[in-house]
DNA sequence: GTCGCGATTTGCT
DNA sequence: GCAAATCGCGACA
């Protein structure tokens, strides 16, 4: 895997809105292998991960907090194509998706794990790190929220395909061939349990549940 | 106003 | 393997 020049992917331009705007399924496969940072920032270097597990969320879909409608909580969700959406979960924990369906139709996709590439205070990079003695705990939807400091508060709606947001889904040049990608039901769902919607990056270690 | 529960994680048995 | 932690949201009165 080839690790990116940072100040250069500083300057990439972020996925736009017509790629968020594509089918949910077709936009959760795409994103493996890509870019994900943030920026608390602008004057500090950012956080670089490799999107490794993601799940997809439709509105016709149970399971989806856009199933019943814009409510309150899944308000981000009937927004642009490339907004985030980030919610608590179980009172505790966050969960970061990027809005994937035309204004005023709810969809999503979910982030579930990804994979440390780069962080300002571990130049040596996680290469030869298991996630267990990582610094970053990526691994999990929970846990990436908590290690990357995304909260509702600071995160929800932000608009990530603004070149100078926070947080922005990059390409990274790479597209993972089909014998690459693993695909599964989801996890941690009572609905709709037999949607296989969850895509994950074969034999990755990063991977929440292989 | 009250109540049940969740796209999770952790710690203990 | 199982239960606790912890709180906003959505359903219903």
């Amino acid at each position: 895997m080839h690790l990116p020049d940072i100040p250069r992917l500083l300057d990439t331009p972020p996925f736009d809105r017509a790629f968020f705007a594509q089918p949910t399924l077709q936009v959760a496969r795409a994103l493996l292998g890509q870019w994900l940072m943030i920026q608390h920032d602008s004057d500090h270097p950012p956080i670089v991960t490799r999107i490794v597990e993601t799940e997809a969320y439709t509105q016709d879909d149970p399971a989806c907090h856009a199933f019943k409608g814009p409510t309150p909580r899944a308000k981000s969700l009937f927004g642009p194509p490339g907004l985030a959406y980030v919610y608590l979960i179980y009172g505790m924990y966050h969960c970061l998706n990027v809005v994937t369906a035309p204004t005023g139709e709810g969809g999503a996709v979910l982030f579930r794990a990804l994979e440390p590439v780069f962080h300002p205070q571990h130049p040596t990079g996680f290469e030869t790190l298991k996630p267990a003695q990582s610094p970053l705990q990526t691994h999990g939807p929970g846990r990436l929220c908590k290690a990357l400091g995304i909260t509702k508060a600071l995160h929800n709606e932000l608009d990530m395909t603004h070149p100078q947001s926070p947080l922005r889904l990059l390409p990274s040049g790479n597209h993972l061939p089909d014998k690459a990608v693993m695909i599964t039901t989801r996890i941690g769902i009572s609905k709709a349990t037999d949607y296989p919607w969850r895509f994950y990056v074969k034999d990755n270690r990063w991977v929440s549940v292989p």
